[in-house]
DNA sequence: GTCTATAAAGAGATAGAC
DNA sequence: GTCTATCTCTTTATAGAC
């Protein structure tokens, strides 16, 4: 649906709280009125945009390693599969990331449940690959794994296509970073 | 000023628009009309609230790397300072990170400018540390630093003092991903 | 599906007394 | 310095016609 991107765009750039009603309608061409035809109140566009997000980042990345069978293969993969996927749709996933304190009651518990389940993923390509011996094992899969997450997540808020740079070739900086370290020559 | 540390905290977890002056002045005890014998406006909170943060982030790492001669050490510095200081005051600081765009006009170019120093004064680190060897060359100063705040940045979102870990033993396990890797034994 | 009109509540900020 | 009282504007959301 349009009104989800274009929610999601003012969203990142203003905020949720800062973004009215008033706007996402005449951005749409439509009365204020006219937007309660397709959403119940201001808090379901947040939700479903988390939602959404959440969603296809998980499907992205659980599709990246299914046919990987290499443990360490499946880091590097998720590391693209990620970066791929957030930099592809800045608006819906930098939303997701911040805003989330903006949802409440059952809203919130669900997306909250959603980044678990994501995080989770994440954290079992870690930890097979430390039983592997392919990953250090004198840090937890829990902290490694949010250390690749502090790692990749933030870019999005600085990243910008007309940078020049791919994210694919972002993702290989990070996988280099990650994976063997700065001090690595 | 308390009505500093106030406001940072309501801006942390509920966001800046979503408070409002009339909760500060109750979390205070006054009326609202008595919270403007302080600050000219609400934006002026966040303001402040960016400035000290940018500038105590900014002469705690400037400090911790004076005395340090080696390159390499001044890295190491770098990241615990930096993770310190954050973890010292999350409210301030993870409030400088995520409100910034609510800033318009002089105050958001005054907070750009502060945060872009501090880059700066990192970046010269890094860059000092490959022109001694002690850095990987394949990536610039300017994305190795990218991604060393990536990594530290986003930690004070999910940082809790009660998980049992202090924020020095957090910085060391940074230290060690960010310069050797998670490939490292 | 989209409109006009409006209800109802909450926001930031000021006036002026004490 | 802090108060009470209030102004003015903006907000989300609904009612009901077309």
């Amino acid at each position: 649906m349009r009104l989800l991107s274009v929610a999601a765009h003012s969203f990142r750039v203003k905020g949720y709280d800062a973004t009215t009603t008033r706007e996402l309608a005449a951005t749409m061409g439509l009365q204020k009125a006219s937007l309660y035809y397709y959403i119940s109140d201001k808090a379901h566009l947040l939700y479903e945009i988390c939602e959404v997000s959440l969603q296809h980042i998980h499907a992205t990345v659980e599709a990246a390693i299914a046919d990987v069978r290499h443990p360490r293969e499946q880091v590097e993969q998720v590391i693209l599969a990620h970066v791929r996927a957030m930099l592809e749709d800045r608006d819906m996933h930098a939303t997701m990331l911040v805003e989330l304190r903006a949802l409440s009651g059952d809203r919130r518990t669900n997306i909250i449940a959603l980044r678990d389940k994501y995080e989770a993923l994440v954290r079992g390509v870690i930890a097979r690959a430390q039983d592997a011996n392919e990953i250090r094992r004198d840090i937890t899969a829990h902290d490694l794994t949010l250390a690749l997450l502090n790692l990749l997540n933030w870019t999005i808020f600085w990243y910008s296509p007309d940078g020049g740079r791919t994210p694919e070739q972002l993702a290989d900086e990070f996988r280099r970073i990650y994976l063997f370290g700065a001090t690595a020559k």
